[in-house]
DNA sequence: GCGTGTGAAGCTTTTCACAGCA
DNA sequence: TGCTGTGAAAAGCTTCACACGC
């Protein structure tokens, strides 16, 4: 079978790994490889062969026995199955540091993403131009999801302002919310919701330093 | 028991969750709370109540039964457990958007992580003071490790400039790399390696919404 | 021959459900 | 009574190993 519809149900591990195949496949299709084995996938990204070749096969046969699989053909599939080939239109809540390094990050307005609107609360960024984008006030947030169909909302504001940015959002009817700010969000069931913590992978190197 | 060593090995998952609840514990201590159960910090934290039990069990019986566990003196315990109420000491190199982000996270120079010490190609940057540090050149992080101590590296480099620095770090006795650059590092099996890809978890929303 | 696709086994993690103690 | 700590069961995920097709 060559579907891209998931006969069985796709564990969350293997979604998240297929961003990383997506992503080596860019490089091994620079450099002018056609063809890429398991082997070879598994060795550029730290997972094993057999990992590669369960986590694809859950989308159908791509591969070909005794070859491989073609590289520019399975990074198409890949993005379509990440639903990344379908211009997101994305607004970007707190334009601080890492609101910036996420506007700037290659591979996020870059292939796929776009970030259409940012906004934040201090009046001195508001109007200025980052990455191509006039800051708004965060008043103008829930107006702007509305009007100009903002699928997903990346909130990198302060914890203490994430609920009410996340409240305005989803009463204007955004689908998906990326939160970085290091606090439990409520969401009603039909948002999709998913946390970046920057602190939990530091304390777990320091736990594996500890031990 | 109330030993903090574990007597069975311990889930990463639960270790990554460790951090969590150290986080909502403060919060809680803050709120005046000097008591909490499993069912409350499920709540503030989005797991389950089975699993609060469960992953501070592997560390000891913290809790009183019919009452929860010592909201002040679980804290600490935690902060024992993954080390950071150890002072380590960390290296930052690139001080972009990211780098930046990172070195005024709250959670991060605040609770038990000092970055020491910050690193940067670019001569703009360089000898300027960011959050409390004097930029240095990239050349200058082998001799900081050695001579300053430097445990840890965090990497917010572009994602071609990231091996390189991993190497003089390795090769200068670094003994914990965090990667944010996406792309696939390689270091001996006595470094130990995190990686945080910034884009994994846009895609994964991506896919839910285009499911 | 070679490397994919996949049953089956093995391992990890979560959930259930309740005994036991404050 | 209320809530922890934990065996046991269930679910989820990874690894093995090999039949199959290029």
């Amino acid at each position: 079978m060559d579907d891209s519809n998931p006969r069985r149900p796709v564990p969350p591990t293997t979604v998240r790994r297929l961003s990383t195949y997506y992503r080596v496949l860019g490089t091994v299709q620079s450099d002018g490889q056609t063809s890429v084995s398991s082997e070879t996938l598994a060795s550029l990204t730290g997972f094993t062969a057999a990992q590669v070749r369960r986590d694809l096969a859950y989308f159908g046969s791509f591969g070909k026995r005794g070859v491989g699989y073609a590289v520019s053909s399975l990074r198409q599939r890949l993005a379509a199955i990440l639903g990344i080939d379908r211009g997101w239109r994305i607004g970007l809540v707190g334009v601080g540091n890492l609101g910036r390094a996420l506007m700037a990050y290659p591979g996020f307005n870059n292939q796929g993403f776009d970030v259409v609107a940012a906004f934040d609360s201090d009046a001195d960024v508001i109007g200025s131009r980052v990455n191509g984008q006039y800051v708004r006030p965060v008043d103008a947030l829930a107006d702007a999801v509305r009007g100009e169909h903002i699928d997903m909302v990346i909130v990198t504001v302060p914890a203490g302002a994430a609920q009410k940015v996340v409240d305005q959002a989803v009463a204007a009817g955004v689908r998906a919310i990326l939160n970085f700010a290091p606090t439990q969000l409520r969401v009603p069931s039909h948002v999709q919701l998913s946390n970046v913590d920057l602190a939990v992978e530091v304390e777990y190197l320091s736990y594996s330093l500890a031990e």
